[in-house]
DNA sequence: CATATACTTAGCTCATTGGTTAAATAACCT
DNA sequence: AGGTTATTTAACCAATGAGCTAAGTATATG
């Protein structure tokens, strides 16, 4: 029954409400109450969307009297922002210009090794897309 | 009953098997069989999820004769990459340092401006969270 | 035209999710 | 102890989502 952690962490992102909760957290640390303030909407709603992101690895939970003060746990989204890099060079401009220089230092690289098989670096119909990094 | 853009995009990418097929897309543009071929599931299934993918903005399709050919479309993962910057302080060591930075400057700015509210620069209880940028 | 290939749509199940209200727990404050 | 405040748990309901099989559409080909 339980999601792999990055299925879980991007299923809690996928709710408005979860978000609105977290860009709050961005702000600091702050309690139960004071986070369901903007909400039309039940507490035990809140609550349970707070556990959704715990689950999640978003955010923790203290203890402090009678509050539970959440605040932002950065390993979730650093996980979400690293799966993304697999995606990166698609809409990230200066992350493919890294890109293009790196091959090319490979193929220098290559050409040194067997300075026979160079030529015929770009592959035809797939036009830029359809090669790995690395 | 449509979600917002970013939820929905969310929730495209809350599925293993649908961020497997964005792997296999990362390689390259392919048709919906081939897509299919890794997993042990029937074809409909992976028609959903392609047209969940679609819906989400994660990627387009073409025609060409019999096939529907997928690719990556950047738009949504540049989306959901804006937002996660919004936390990206919580983890980015480097992002931190920028963002060290650009507060000395914006102090300096300040300090220009008005000599004389210089001084107490950090707030307390909040230890380096609980600012904003900007 | 008939058949094969590549999908998609329809209709059905079953599990999960987001919300509700009512009741329980926990810690503080007379 | 008894009350107030903060938050969670329980029990329920309606809607969504992921999977299936069977049937439909579209294009190419014999």
């Amino acid at each position: 029954m339980p999601l792999d952690p990055l299925s879980s962490t991007f299923a809690a992102l996928a709710d408005p409400t979860r978000r609105a909760i977290l860009a709050r957290l961005a702000l600091g640390e702050t309690s139960v109450m004071e986070l369901a303030k903007p909400f039309d909407m039940s507490l035990p709603a809140i609550s349970k969307h707070l556990k959704v992101l715990e689950r999640a690895g978003l955010i923790s939970r203290g203890r402090e009297a009678q509050w539970r003060p959440c605040r932002i746990a950065p390993a979730s989204f650093k996980q979400v922002d690293s799966w993304l890099g697999n995606f990166r060079r698609f809409w990230d401009e200066s992350f493919n210009r890294l890109d293009g220089l790196l091959e090319e230092m490979k193929a220098e690289e290559a050409a040194k090794a067997s300075p026979r098989s160079q030529r015929k670096v770009r592959v035809k119909k797939e036009k830029q897309r359809g090669r790995t990094r690395e």
